[in-house]
DNA sequence: TTCATATATCGCAATTTATAGATATGTTTG
DNA sequence: CAAACATATCTATAAATTGCGATATATGAA
């Protein structure tokens, strides 16, 4: 983790609404209604699912969402249709150790 | 530590000057020039001596540095005419905690 | 008390961010 | 292929942040 990385991850948690995601995604289950087509949670949450929870427009948080993962606090993976978003533990873990 | 608080922390940190200092401010003696009057780092670094490293404007690094000791990342303590800034290792873990 | 030094606050212009609506792209299904 | 749906990107505007100079306040020294 270097400066400029650790800046924007930052950014990201610099807004309540990206920081509270963040806070969701730790338990998927708890936070989210069940998948209807995926049965699990093993690759995070769908954009939609996120959306309506936030309560912000879809563009909106489709932005948040590619920042967070462009800086690497998120995983996005594709399932057909769908983007779903878990946490990127990795990251977050080098992010706290750059700090502390 | 709750998501306000942990978002004004992460404003914090969305700026890369702001980071920096806390990462100075991690080795005192090895990032700054020792003091003249107080012979020791205890209580951190004088404002002046993190605002000319910073090379930002006295008001700026001002601003920035009560900034961070209102959401708890700096522990400020005056010692006649200077202000000594030392990291607030406490919340930076309850903030890590948070996050993790 | 007056001066010099250290820090804090105010007011402002420039830049960045927040957020939405419109539109584009990608994917599945009929 | 066309329609429907999920997500991404573009454009625009309001709001917040950046960073500075000017000014105010606090403290120690003369």
């Amino acid at each position: 983790m270097n400066l400029k990385t650790a800046t924007e991850i930052g950014k990201c948690l610099s807004n309540q609404v990206r920081f509270q995601i963040l806070e969701w995604l730790k338990e998927p289950e708890k936070n989210f209604p069940p998948h209807e087509t995926l049965k699990h949670f093993n690759d995070g949450v769908c954009v939609t699912y996120i959306q309506e929870k936030a309560g912000l427009s879809q563009s909106t948080i489709s932005t948040y969402l590619t920042n967070m993962e462009k800086c690497g606090l998120l995983i996005s993976t594709r399932h057909g249709k769908w983007s779903y978003l878990k946490r990127n533990e990795e990251t977050i873990k080098q992010f706290t150790d750059f700090l502390m």
